[in-house]
DNA sequence: CAGTATCCATACGCTAGCGTATGCTAGTCG
DNA sequence: CGACTAGCATACGCTAGCGTATGGATACTG
């Protein structure tokens, strides 16, 4: 029986999506289950077929999040050795492209959800250290010793973040100028 | 009669408090009329004596901060000509401090929170253009270019915000180094 | 075709929290 | 000493939202 299973698993899928739009729009306090219910067309009762309760939905979302970041990293970082400058270059300008898409509002939403959730904290705490681990490993490849790859791994994400904070300064005319200036610093000797 | 108008100030600024601690450790989502009244030992009579509704004193407390940063920013940046250096330092330094104080904790939370609230993302305007303005001033004597000066002070606060994000590095043994290593490239030539 | 599992709707109880209406008390003032 | 006000308490109505219980439909299975 290839069909019930696929079908509780795409409508299990579309809650989470509808609930993924809700985390980067309103924050998690944001994803209640009637709203999303409303959202969908579909009524509670399907909603606790597919899920024990609202914090099961919660800790999906979190899983999913930590694994398409690790996913995401590896894919960006790992591969054949040589190629590690052009990696590098991908992975700084990987979140400048786009102003505040998508992915970035879900990280902020949960980067700010980690400061009063534990299991969000955790998530967080395992993307980060697997992205610092391998923005290192780049960083070292590039020349950097140790020590310094590791800070520059920090510098890069924290102003990933920083700037993403800040709407105002990303809207600004010079904004790109302004990315690519601290671009350069991140990376150059 | 100043009695009476000093005690309706005095109340009125412990409600205030109470939810600016709130705000640190719960968001604005977490600040409650009724939690409110049960940790001050009061009721809700005495919070609608004292704000319209419970919005009258969110926007109290984004005026609060709006106007504690203002002031914060121009007592740390403006003053005698020839210490733009040790003031550029010392903002520099500001934030970075102690890890997580109350506030950037606090700081943390209403930008968060200005991603889905207008009064709050006035707020986080006002603050981060006056705060550019004025780094930037730093910089510049300093002896940087203009543009230069304007995306060392983005970067500058951004790094503070993302840094701030990144619990799990900030409280990895190498963290002061890391400052001091992420210090030096934003005032570096 | 009877049985069973899947998927969803309906209807209910329950709590937290906002806002209001009104009462009570202690000062203040004429 | 009566009237008035400031400051708070009490009690109420109301809504949003969580979770549960149960019924119904559809589709697959033997």
């Amino acid at each position: 029986m290839p069909a019930p299973h696929a079908r509780a698993q795409t409508d299990r899928a579309t809650w989470m999506r509808a609930a993924s739009r809700t985390l980067a729009e309103r924050g998690p306090e944001g994803i209640k289950v009637e709203s999303l219910a409303r959202e969908l067309g579909l009524t509670k009762g399907s909603f606790y077929w597919h899920f024990k309760d609202r914090r099961a939905l919660l800790d999906a979302l979190l899983a999913d999040w930590r694994d398409g970041r690790i996913a995401d990293i590896r894919a960006r970082t790992e591969g054949p050795p040589g190629e590690e400058a052009a990696r590098l270059r991908g992975l700084v300008a990987a979140y400048g492209d786009s102003p505040n898409p998508r992915g970035l509002r879900v990280e902020l939403a949960i980067r700010a959800w980690a400061t009063q959730d534990a299991a969000a904290a955790a998530a967080v705490q395992q993307v980060d250290a697997l992205r610092i681990e391998c923005a290192s490993r780049l960083f070292e490849a590039a020349g950097f010793a140790s020590a310094e790859a590791a800070d520059r791994s920090v510098l890069l994400y924290a102003c990933l973040f920083g700037l993403g904070m800040m709407d105002t300064v990303q809207r600004l005319p010079r904004a790109e100028q302004t990315r690519q200036f601290i671009a350069n610093l991140i990376t150059a000797r």
